[in-house]
DNA sequence: TTATAATATTATAATCATTACAAAATAGAA
DNA sequence: TTCTATTTTGTAATGATTATAATATTATAA
């Protein structure tokens, strides 16, 4: 949980990004939910609570900012939206099909770690392992009855 | 390239599919252009030029028929859209950020090669690895002035 | 072959994520 | 405070894809 404020502004003005009332909320948002992976639907839905003005577009023009500067990753796992990403270090994502959810993925793997500059002579900038399956707990449940009420 | 239309109409009844004409000229279509990476918009403004009443959501149907076979592989590196291949062997893709070109890579790791069944409990059916950089053809060219007449 | 049922194709409209645009609001410098 | 640049906002536009319903085609049985 990143609460301070102090800290976030500096990371904005780090990288050169003016720090308003709106980024620095959208920015506390993706360091409160580092696992949920969430869309620019879910930041703008969560902090309209907060804040009934906020605009879909300042969540979009806002976060393209963030992921130009290398402030948050974008995945594109579910191939219908962008995910955003507060943690910019190395990993991979999984997509689970029963559950929805995304997780992150470390892999043992010189492509993988970044640590590989170039494949078949072309130089990489960006290395996105997307994995698809189902996750450890929905595999657990394959085959159980599902809870709550008889679908229909 | 594939021409005979036997071993098409082979592949699509050994998937199930009815080897309807619009469905071999499709699947003729990937067959022909294993490096194109095609979106559906590429692959209906071609074949319309033989068949004026092909209709786009013939192609779209299509080639989420054949996607669902296993017939063709989906590709979502660029984020906007679908690319399609038809090589179904694990392999991955990289995406030149100057040409716009996606190229078949192949990696050695376990992971990559579809060799793992499992990554931190998960169940793995699917591995995507979408590379993005400047690609070797690129490379050389960079710094270089481009040919043709100057940018504006 | 013809009638019938199932499936495929087509054209159009709808949807959904995202971007473009211009007006209104805000912030920073003089 | 005033001026200017930047941000935010609301709405409209875009582009890929899916939904829907009418039409056409194919396969099958009589």
């Amino acid at each position: 949980m990143i609460t301070n404020m102090k800290i976030l502004k500096n990371m904005l003005k780090e990288k050169g990004i003016k720090p308003t009332y709106q980024r620095l909320k959208i920015l506390e948002y993706m360091g409160n939910n580092l696992n949920n992976h969430p869309t620019v639907e879910m930041v703008y839905e969560e902090l309209l609570k907060d804040n009934p003005t906020l605009s879909l577009t300042t969540v979009y023009n806002t976060l393209n900012n963030f992921l130009e500067k290398g402030l948050v990753f974008g995945v594109t796992i579910t191939g219908t939206e962008v995910r955003y990403d507060f943690d910019t270090k190395s990993h991979h994502h999984f997509l689970c099909k029963i559950c929805g959810q995304i997780k992150d993925i470390d892999i043992k793997c010189a492509y993988a770690q970044g640590e590989k500059k170039t494949v078949s002579g072309h130089r990489i900038d960006e290395v996105h392992g997307y994995f698809k399956g189902i996750c450890k707990d929905c595999t657990k449940n394959v085959g159980k009855k599902p809870k709550g009420r008889s679908s229909s």
